[in-house]
RNA sequence: GGCGGCAUAGCCAAGUGGUAAGGCAGCGGUCUGCAAAACCGUUAUUCACCGGUUCAAAUCCGGUUGCCGCCUCCA
């Protein structure tokens, strides 16, 4: 398979041939540990997952890396703020983020380090970057000078000189150029710190990237990622430590995903409209999120809107009726998955297209229409086709991250979550059925239809099918 | 001021030279006691607007308008 990636450097799409043929080093920045996460945060977690997922199922092997920055002025403002060790602080999100993210279904990355844990490597290398006079100290803090490095601007394509003639970079007279970086900190009274050559401090928030990626990876490695908005300062940043110190290229294909917007606005702490994964994920099922966050291409923004989760919902709800409806046909699916089949092929195609998941989401919708029409036709051959459609279906589903659950699990969570909103229980539905179907028999239609609108005002929705009633809970 | 992106049916959204995927919503039909679900059919001669290149453009080029992002912590 060839796989065609957008790389940010270059802005065009390249064939992805990695450094070592068969393996691909992926580098994803993390979250800062500071707050709980967001949406934003989800889709950025959520598209790199689904990049490594395709990858690994491409017959790549993988090693994914995925920080966490524990150390930071907004942490230490934080637990300033809020009387408690910074510390604490980045453990009570870091379990936080593991908590949405394996509600998510996102895998675990390869190696997640942290900052904290990597201060020799983070000192060893604001060394070399010094010894290589790309760097100066000024009393307890070492900068970066840019104007050392000649690539400086090179990825997000800007230029030193078109940037100073703006107006709006800060003021700090110990600078040497306005745009140089703080590589190591000095402490101030009461803040966390770590010895160093340079004196007590902590690093600066670009550095430990580069030293991460350098310990984990190498000088140079595949796939560089995380949001649009990293593009600068942040990854700018590393490309120059990087390159900086080594003299080699940093990562090949940069990658960047867009924002989620929230009603066609970006999330923004002066709007107040952070959206947060754990309250999301009292309204929708993760794999609606799932579904959700991947319906755009990743680069192109995502509006969150209630209208777009319901019909992600509504989508969900479709794949996994037919998942019911095809293991009551079929039976349950095969543990391993037999040849692969057109509709995989077809999603492949989009996926080695830059990881076009929303047109792969197409793909997998049209595979259901197609074994349900197989379903519907009832001929003799039909049966085997919808095996075959629906182990491609779950093979795509496995690569998004969804059809996680068995259709049963599914609708049985669903009700008992949606039920959770309506003022009656399982039981009385059981019992109001029962004595539906009694009155059908009786052909009683008039009691039956009563009881179903009484039912369809509490949201319940029936569907009687030949080999019984069942029900489900809009919404 | 600098850099970049986007504009496709009622809504969301793929599609970067060869004649408009998919989803949601709607309408007609099949099925059903009636529904629901599912399926079938249907809904853009047209891709913001104006020019240009080409046998051929939503797709390339130039311009116009509108929206958005980055340049400051930000996924």
């Amino acid at each position: 398979m060839t796989i065609r990636i957008y790389n940010t450097m270059s802005r065009t799409k390249e064939i992805f041939e990695p450094l070592s043929p068969g393996k691909a080093s992926v580098y994803v920045c993390g979250p800062t540990v500071y707050d709980s996460c967001h949406i934003g945060h989800a889709r950025s977690v959520v598209v790199f997952d689904v990049i490594v997922r395709y990858l690994r199922a491409g017959g790549f092997e993988v090693t994914y890396i995925r920080n966490f920055t524990d150390v930071d002025d907004k942490i230490i403002a934080r637990a300033n703020q809020l009387g408690l060790d910074p510390m604490a602080i980045a453990e009570k999100y870091i379990r936080e983020f593991y908590e949405d993210m394996d509600a998510l279904h996102v895998l675990r990355a390869d190696h997640e380090p942290r900052v904290t844990q990597f201060m020799d490597p983070i000192k060893a290398f604001i060394k070399k970057l010094l010894d290589n006079g790309m760097a100066y100290q000024i009393d307890g803090d070492v900068f970066y000078a840019v104007e050392a490095f000649g690539g400086y601007g090179k990825l997000s394509g800007r230029k030193l000189e078109d940037m100073e003639a703006g107006a709006r970079v800060g003021i700090n007279e110990k600078k040497r150029n306005p745009f140089d970086f703080a590589l190591w900190k000095s402490a101030k009274p009461g803040e966390p710190a770590w010895d160093s050559p340079w004196g007590p401090g902590r690093p600066g928030w670009h550095i430990e990237c580069s030293a991460m990626a350098w310990q984990h990876l190498g000088k140079t490695f595949d796939i560089h990622g995380g949001g649009k908005d990293l593009i600068f300062p942040h990854h700018e940043n590393e490309v120059a430590q990087s390159e900086g110190a080594f003299n080699e290229p940093f990562a090949r294909y940069w990658v960047h995903n867009g924002f989620v917007n929230i009603d066609q606005e970006k999330m923004s702490k002066s709007l107040g409209n952070f959206l947060m994964i754990k309250d999301v994920r009292k309204s929708y099922h993760s794999e609606t999120i799932r579904l959700f966050l991947l319906s755009n291409h990743y680069r192109s923004p995502v509006d969150f809107t209630d209208k777009a989760m319901d019909e992600a919902r509504a989508g969900l709800d479709r794949i996994y009726t037919f998942l019911e409806r095809a293991e009551a046909a079929v039976g349950p699916p095969a543990e391993s998955a037999e040849t692969a089949g057109e509709h995989w092929r077809r999603f492949t195609e989009a996926m080695d297209d830059d990881f076009n998941t929303a047109l792969g989401i197409g793909v997998l919708f049209e595979g259901v229409r197609t074994a349900n029409g197989l379903m519907d036709a009832r001929t003799d051959d039909a049966l085997p086709r919808v095996g075959a459609v629906r182990d491609d279906i779950l093979r795509m589903g496995g690569i998004l991250g969804i059809l996680n659950q068995t259709p049963a699990a599914y609708f049985s969570g669903r009700r008992s979550s949606a039920l959770a909103a309506e003022s009656i229980d399982a039981s009385e539905i059981e019992a109001l059925i029962s004595e539906r179907t009694e009155a059908r028999k009786a052909r009683d239609f008039a009691r039956a239809d009563a009881i179903r609108d009484e039912l369809a005002r509490k949201n319940i929705v029936l569907e009687d099918r030949p080999d019984g009633t069942i029900w489900k809970v809009d919404g």
